[in-house]
DNA sequence: ATGGTTGACGATCAA
């Protein structure tokens, strides 16, 4: 079994500890991490390490950034996404290890709509399924997973009306994440959470978290072969719950050997 | 109701 969890940490020295708390309670076997909001030397390399992870970093000044942990080996495969060679935000780290492709995705806000940011969001995920169907075709097991900031459907916000409008929630993101689904991907965590209310992410401002004023915008997309061998999947709240938390909490999958 | 919070940075931007 291989568990694989996906976190977008905002800032990772200011949440190392929890990293590293969450690690060793939780002891997932890949994960995703993104906003980083670091250059590489300054991720805390030495504390992941030595609990057991290897480290492939995507490091940006101040702003985005991901990574990836794993207990087995890591190649990388990717730094960016093919085809934004000249794209200068850190966004996509795709690597292979214990037998799977994974990539960590830190997906563009998009906000505000009316500004350059929301074509940028939507030109990033055209070359994410792009990319995807060429991944499509090698058959292999592989998980692409991330801070996509898309909430997909309604049942995805304890309250829609209020996206409305926003970057998340415009029918253009929305309509992109169908058309990954429609690739042949799961939602790893829609696939076992048809219910509402299976949130990753709450706003600091306005308690939003207290009153659990949440939206699921995290996701796990799972190739054929790896949907196929999929046994679990949540969201783990826990961490959200501590003090100085980031904005989103992990998500996370099991898949069979 | 146009509020409210956090992080990195440097006197503001991004989320």
């Amino acid at each position: 079994m291989v568990k694989i969890a996906t976190w977008n940490v905002n800032s990772v020295r200011a949440r190392a500890a929890h990293l590293q708390q969450w690690l060793g309670e939780f002891r997932p076997d890949i994960v995703l991490l993104q906003e980083l909001k670091c250059l590489e030397e300054q991720f805390p390399r030495t504390e992941i390490e030595d609990l057991g992870y290897n480290v492939a970093i995507l490091g940006q000044k101040t702003y985005n950034g991901v990574a990836v942990l794993s207990k087995s080996p890591i190649d990388v495969e990717q730094r960016g996404l093919p085809g934004m060679e000249d794209d200068t935000h850190a966004r996509y780290l795709e690597v292979f290890t214990a037998g799977l492709r994974v990539a960590s995705i830190y997906a563009p806000n998009g906000n505000p709509v009316e500004s350059e940011k929301f074509p940028y969001k939507l030109a990033f995920l055209e070359r994410l399924y792009e990319h995807a169907q060429g991944l499509l075709e090698t058959e292999d097991a592989f998980v692409l997973a991330g801070d996509y900031n898309i909430i997909p459907e309604p049942i995805d916000a304890m309250n829609p009306a209020a996206w409305t409008g926003d970057a998340l929630y415009r029918p253009e993101s929305r309509a992109m994440y169908r058309k990954m689904l429609y690739l042949g991907l799961t939602d790893a965590i829609r696939a076992q959470h048809p219910e509402h209310g299976v949130f990753t992410f709450w706003d600091y401002q306005s308690g939003s978290w207290q009153r659990d004023n949440g939206i699921r915008i995290d996701h796990l997309l799972l190739s054929p072969q790896a949907a196929d061998r999929l046994v679990n999947s949540g969201v783990d709240r826990t961490p959200r719950g501590w003090e100085k938390a980031s904005d989103h909490t992990p998500a996370w999958c099991e898949l069979a050997d």
